[in-house]
RNA sequence: GGAGGGGUUCCCGAGCGGCCAAAGGGGGCAGACUGUAAAUCUGUUGGCUCAGCCUUCGGAGGUUCGAAUCCUCCCCCCUCCA
């Protein structure tokens, strides 16, 4: 992997850049449609690639459980198992300790898991995690960190953030393919200092490039820059920042001005099967009654399959009957829409005028949303 | 003609003298969703001048301090026998 930096905003800390892998360029700052258990929920990678994604996410702890990576290594990797010619970038597992927070039992060792699926327990560590991203082909595979909710003790957010260093350092030593980049996860809750020294620390490790996790778990949106503007400084300039698990278009935004590279967010498409869809008029929900009748597009300034060919009308009909035509359709707009935040968002780095854009953008959510 | 079963709030359906404006589902309406245990979850669903009052359990009467619940008559539906 290799990661080109192609333009600094004058106006904020963002900037665009190319990131080169195997499979092809990404152009940054990007969002990654998550596809955790090897599938963006609904659509095809056809519809995916369309749209214009070249790098998705998927999540090695559920493909170890279901089907098991080593069947998705017989089948010559995940790339292939799935029909995905873009770049994946997999997480390491570190999420489910927190989201799995009520079936696991975290040690030094690592994380034992009580499977969501069969109760079995699985003992999930950092050599295994990456040993499964590799298994699996990743192109960027993420160190399993440890990640605390909000909010939390900061005795208990000290003990995790270390223990992620700590872990991350035998992730880098047990890898032992070279073409995937490997990422490490800045930690530390909303404690400042405790940020700073993940931040710190981990870099000296010297890693592909770094990651800001354990943001957005419930946090205010101000303390969430707050953390960004003491942690995405320390961390080299020209490695690609991620920020794990953001978010919606604002936090994105937000995000971006502040220096980093990429994002990724199951609200696209998990609010899109919900009926919840982005539009340039803020966020509408498709299932209100006042669609009922209305032979509008989702979103006029939109040209995605179902803004350009069908109603509001229409498309709550699917969501009321259940239909699942109505959850694809609602899927691709909502990945369409962020595709073209994000384009936007390049072009105003391009023009050095980020600042306002986003100020306008934020402006225009405040509004509607 | 005879025997039996039943009509409950938008729908289905429980309740079978007071704790019933009435369980539970469905449907409707609204909200939430941030490295996906999520096509999920939560709230709400008679009216009002809302800690109270009014109207409501096929219809009309009656018993009772008190009735969706008991009695009488009537109207409809279903099953079986002739």
């Amino acid at each position: 992997m290799k990661f080109r930096i192609v333009h600094r905003d004058t106006s904020s800390m963002a900037r665009t850049g190319v990131l080169t892998t195997a499979r092809g360029e990404i152009e940054t700052p990007a969002f990654m449609p998550v596809g955790t258990r090897g599938v963006v929920k609904t659509v095809s990678p056809d519809e995916v690639w369309d749209i214009g994604y070249r790098l998705i996410l998927s999540n090695a702890y559920h493909l170890y459980l279901r089907p098991g990576h080593d069947l998705i290594e017989s089948y010559g990797g995940l790339h292939h198992f799935m029909d995905w010619g873009g770049s994946i970038l997999t997480d390491s597992g570190g999420f489910q300790v927190f989201s799995l927070a009520r079936l696991r039992k975290v040690t030094e060792d690592g994380v034992v898991f009580q499977s969501h699926i069969d109760g079995s327990p699985h003992l999930f560590t950092p050599e295994l995690s990456i040993r499964v991203q590799e298994s699996l082909g990743s192109d960027i595979i993420m160190c399993l960190d440890d990640v605390r909710g909000f909010p939390v003790e900061k005795a208990e957010a000290r003990d995790a953030a270390e223990r992620t260093f700590r872990w991350a350092r035998r992730c880098l030593e047990s890898k032992k393919r070279v073409d995937p980049a490997l990422f490490g996860i800045v930690q530390g809750s909303m404690f400042s200092d405790l940020r700073e020294m993940s931040a710190m620390s981990l870099t000296s490790l010297g890693l592909d490039g770094y990651a800001v996790g354990g943001l957005s778990v419930g946090e205010p949106r101000e303390t969430m820059t707050q953390m960004l503007e003491v942690t995405v400084p320390l961390l080299p300039s020209e490695a690609p920042r991620y920020l794990m698990g953001v978010g919606k278009p604002e936090d994105i935004v937000e995000g971006v001005l502040r220096g980093v590279d990429l994002f990724d967010c199951v609200l696209p498409t998990r609010n899109a099967r919900n009926g919840m869809l982005f539009t340039s008029g803020g966020p509408l929900n498709i299932k209100n009654s006042c669609h009922r009748d209305d032979p509008n597009p989702v979103d006029q300034a939109c040209g995605c399959r179902l803004c350009t060919r069908y109603s509001r009308a229409y498309l709550r009909h699917l969501f009321l009957e259940k239909e699942i035509y109505g959850l694809r359709l609602a899927t691709i707009h909502n990945l369409d829409y962020y595709f073209r935040m994000m384009q936007n968002i390049r072009t105003a780095i391009e023009q050095n005028r980020l600042n306002s854009f986003a100020r306008e953008f934020l402006e225009d959510m405040e509004e509607t949303g």
